[in-house]
DNA sequence: TTGGTGGGCTAACTTTGTTAGCTTAGAGTT
DNA sequence: AACTCTAAGCTAACAAAGTTAGCCCACCAA
């Protein structure tokens, strides 16, 4: 299960699509990826892209699949170090914070789940649980992370903020919690 | 300290177009916040909208504004309560998923923190503060608070999840945290 | 009466996603 | 060799969105 599901298949230009538009969205960020801008970046017009994709939302699709398939790839590969507790989180902050765009792009706002390979986002979240072994701790500890990463890209901690002691801090929180529920 | 900030003034009508805004924010979502359908709920036309605000982020930051003072008032009121912490984390909670496109709105993406009320931001996330008393574990806390609220908003987690019990065991881990870091 | 102002309007421009329809180069096929 | 099909480009054009320019009118104060 270390391998992650088979994205949805495209073809070479496509692909070559989809590369020149993930670095178009880490280099300039979200509102920077538009259609004439990527086709340029191509050589090509915009109304061409048409021949290779669908519509705007596929690329965006074959983003996210990449980018959480990227991310399940360094957690599931955080499992076999000798402490997997914090080397899936230490993986999990490097990842988002290397592909900050991608990132915010595969996790925030409504996801088309439809649209995306089948059984991706479970795999690419999977090593919570085995982190864990139950679902609401692999969960906790997912947003935990999920709201570490996104508030840190976003800028919304205080400037001078610790927050490597905050994360050391959190997980030491959720790692030492057993299975008993507050109140 | 339990009052928001003065929020920046605005004119009878500026603030009738807010909160018609608003209302439409909430009940279509942000990308059906448009100026035009805006216009037309207020009767009027789109430009004419520019008589009363500068343009369509001011809008927004006035939204933001109205999200984050209200958030306040909930968690500020909630440290009155006999067991805050727990109070906080639940007003946290609800405050967010009965208005969850304002939310988002607020807390999601970059912020255009020049454009907005001066202390509002900080004043909105204090409870977290004098809940713990410690800046790592608040801003740990606040993680999770805003990870678990906006996962579930975006429709992340899965759907037989039990969120409740979620909060309760996060809340518990971070309750039991002393000031103690992990490795 | 006159003049300023508040608050509406239409027309129009730009950017972006998108569609329609044309063209051309090359790979087969007969 | 001629014919055809297809992949992949192109231009023209449309609709929706934010935005600007410029007009108009009702009303209030001097």
């Amino acid at each position: 299960m270390s391998n992650h599901p088979e994205l949805a298949p495209l073809t070479a230009r496509a692909a070559q699509i989809v590369g020149e538009a993930r670095t178009l969205l880490e280099e300039e960020g979200h509102e920077a990826l538009t259609l004439r801008a990527l086709a340029a970046r191509l050589g090509i017009r915009a109304p061409s892209l048409y021949k290779h994709i669908p519509d705007k939302a596929a690329l965006e699709v074959a983003l996210i699949e990449q980018g959480l398939a990227g991310l399940g790839s360094v957690l599931h590969a955080a499992m076999k170090e000798p402490d997997p507790f914090a080397a899936v989180l230490r993986g999990y902050r490097e990842y988002a914070l290397a592909n900050p765009n991608l990132y915010r792009l595969a996790t925030a706002g409504p996801l088309a789940r439809g649209r995306l390979a089948p059984g991706l986002e479970d795999w690419s979240g999977e090593p919570f649980f085995l982190l864990t072994g139950d679902p609401e701790r692999a969960q906790g500890l997912w947003a935990f992370a999920h709201g570490m990463v996104i508030l840190e890209i976003d800028g919304r901690f205080p400037p001078g903020s610790n927050l490597d002691r905050t994360w050391e801090k959190g997980s030491a929180a959720f790692r030492a919690s057993g299975g008993e529920a507050g109140e």
